[in-house]
DNA sequence: TCCTATATTGGACTTAGTCCAAGTCAAGCA
DNA sequence: TGCTTGACTTGGACTAAGTCCAATATAGGA
């Protein structure tokens, strides 16, 4: 995630504490967390940050791009710094569990033109649910 | 929607003029209305009718599978009463307008077992977003 | 018509998120 | 290296969406 930092950088952006512990704590994939879990593990490391730190810089990363904001389930947004290979997701229906996936085909191609009423469509989400091995099996 | 009427009957509901309103509220296709759009119509047939009333109902009729709660935007669950013909949706990126869409195929069968992680994958939802034929042309 | 389990109500409470005025500090420059 | 300053951070107040609850009302069966 250091070449996020660098990207970030090269855009005019002050290279803060709270900014990088943001930015190391939304490392690794299938990494899908809450506003409030990233600043629950923010604050590990930088004990005096704030949740409208957490805010402002998770929308700053949205609005350059560099992260997803994902709605799986009907609570808080989720966080995914997986922007730049397209994916979707698949989510235990149960405990929450969250993958990234990438279905074969292309669904933009799937709608007919009689079910577009007229609209530009550019854009498809895609949210696969079901259980998880463990839940499956409990 | 008198159907509707019919079949809470059958489970043994008392009808009650909140339910019926609520219920009348939610008739018609492409209807995607927020809780608090369904309390403010329900208001104007039934003034003295609450918030929580709403609510409750809403989520009743959701339990029953009577309606859908779908969340296409990032704000407040839709309430959609076309429950009993599966489709999708496809959504105004700037004004949020909703239609319901049925795409042809079948996504399911396009998530390969090795993207599915063991998960038994039931059920998949697809949000498709573009420009409404008013906002385009804007 | 009466009875009572079921439904409704208003308001307090919670959760997720936004906003702001005041204080802090990163980074360019002397 | 030390100043300066505009960008950044902060805590807390505020909002929107939704839940919960004790008190009250009523649908529908007896
Ligand atoms: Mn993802
Ligand atoms: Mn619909
Ligand atoms: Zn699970
Ligand atoms: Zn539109």
């Amino acid at each position: 995630m250091s070449d996020l930092l660098e990207r970030l950088r090269g855009r005019g952006w002050r290279m803060t504490a709270q900014r990088r512990v943001v930015a190391e704590v939304l490392d690794g994939e299938h990494v899908h967390l809450t506003a409030d879990e990233v600043h629950a593990r923010a604050v590990a490391k930088l004990p005096e940050i704030s949740r409208a730190t957490v805010y402002n810089t998770l929308g700053e990363l949205v609005s350059l791009g560099e992260v997803l904001e994902v709605s799986t389930d009907k609570r808080a947004k989720r966080y995914d710094p997986n922007a730049h290979r397209p994916h979707h997701h698949l989510v235990c229906a149960r405990c929450g569990a969250i993958r990234d996936v990438r279905p074969i085909g292309n669904p933009l191609a799937d709608l007919p033109d009689s079910e577009r009423f007229g609209f530009t469509v550019s854009d498809v989400e895609m949210t696969y649910r079901g259980l998880c091995p463990d839940c499956a099996s409990a």
